[in-house]
DNA sequence: CACGTGACTGACCAATTGGTCAGGCTTGTG
DNA sequence: CACAAGCCTGACCAATTGGTCAGTCACGTG
């Protein structure tokens, strides 16, 4: 999943000038990555809240502190500008979810693993929210190779769960659905922060929270594998 | 969380008595009901698939098969019509997810309702999605007493827990996250029924993945909580 | 049959939308 | 300074939107 910038994707041919490593303006560059990355920013804040359909151009433009046209300029449409956000929250996953390995111990991968998620749903609530909704709504703007990637990256990680059930490491649990689990108690986090907060009457996380859910996520999970904890 | 026909508080003044003769003596309000009826259903997809400014009321008529001028015969607009849908999401879960008691066994309470859980994510998948969105969303659409009634819901519930702690019937386990944690993993089929059938290679759920991931999330959770299962 | 009542809808409107483009602006170079 | 090259945007357009309303239709009653 290593993606070149979006430049050279996503926005018009008005990049091509400018993306071919001989700069003549650096100065340009840098208003140019700048805008490039209010407008995204803006983008996943409004693709959040209003939905692919119901968010519109002028709405990020204004978000951003932008003309309506600056949008237009940088990405060709509305289509692929949601394409450079979700592929921007795809590699920023991808990064943080590293590799796991048979002879890692099943204990400290799983709570490395839970306790990463559980932080980056509290500190990136956003891109999580938005591929959230774009999943509820049929992935209809995921291109298929994001797809079938994640399949992948299912399939190999349940792999090695498979080994260490084989190796009376940890009891036999479905490992795709032990994925599964991992995953959506963990997500849980960042898509329903408002009925979380609500519940919990609180204005907004806290970090002894990620401590305390992390833990609590650990706890349950890891012994539910049949595994000591901790 | 009781609510009475939508009719008296969402449709306009054309809510009493009517009459639509097709063969012979149709009962008036059948039809009016059918109408109601199909416009709901409509407008549940139409919002999961597009979101709640993303859908279009003459999208909705089309999919009912009506005229949109019918669509605000009944629903005077479209904040209306998503409320009325919302309602009939809560009484749905309301109704499902009956009471539970200190002196049930944790064992079968936890399992009945992770059993429930899953079971309406299959049948019911969109109901809840359109509930996460509206969550995710930021729940602008859910008036207030639905999101207090949620609060209210989950203290109560994570009360009996406590109880069963104390009375050392579980593990020392925080009740309130607890809930969060089935709520999360159960309707995560739901949400995610997509990416999760791509993964799975399937086409779509069958009635043995519903026993499947029931048992599966009823041994991890239930043992996590220091409960022997089965 | 005539008439009143309520159920329904075609046709319309003001406002908003994604997207376009001609032309102004800034910059570095000769 | 003059000029070219690329950066940017105000103003515009065709299409779509939520919502309205005058008028049509079917039925029950007297």
């Amino acid at each position: 999943m290593t993606t070149d910038t979006f430049s050279s994707k996503y926005t018009g041919e008005a990049a091509t000038n400018n993306a071919n490593g001989v700069d003549k303006q650096q100065k340009a560059g840098k208003i140019r990555e700048k805008s490039i990355e209010h407008i995204l920013s803006a983008a996943q804040q409004e693709f959040v809240i209003n939905g692919f359909k119901g968010t519109t151009i002028q709405a990020i433009a204004d978000r951003a502190g932008l003309p309506k046209a600056n949008i237009h300029y940088y990405f060709k449409n509305k289509d692929n500008l949601i394409h450079a956000v979700l592929e921007n929250i795809l590699d920023l996953w991808d990064e943080v979810l590293g590799d796991i390995s048979v002879d890692d111990n099943p204990k400290d991968v799983l709570a490395h693993f839970i306790r990463t998620k559980v932080r980056m749903s509290f500190t990136h609530p956003g891109p999580s929210k938005l591929f959230a909704m774009e999943i509820i709504q049929g992935a209809q703007h995921l291109k298929d190779y994001a797809r079938t990637y994640l399949r992948k990256w299912v399939r190999e990680k349940a792999k090695v769960f498979e080994q260490w059930i084989e190796q009376g490491k940890m009891s036999k649990v479905d490992p795709v659905h032990l994925i599964f689990l991992i995953w959506s108690s963990t997500q849980h986090y960042a898509d329903f922060e408002t009925q979380i907060l609500t519940i919990m009457n609180r204005g907004e996380y806290e970090e002894e929270d990620v401590e305390h859910i992390s833990e609590f996520l650990c706890t349950i999970i890891i012994r539910g594998c049949g595994i000591e904890y901790p």
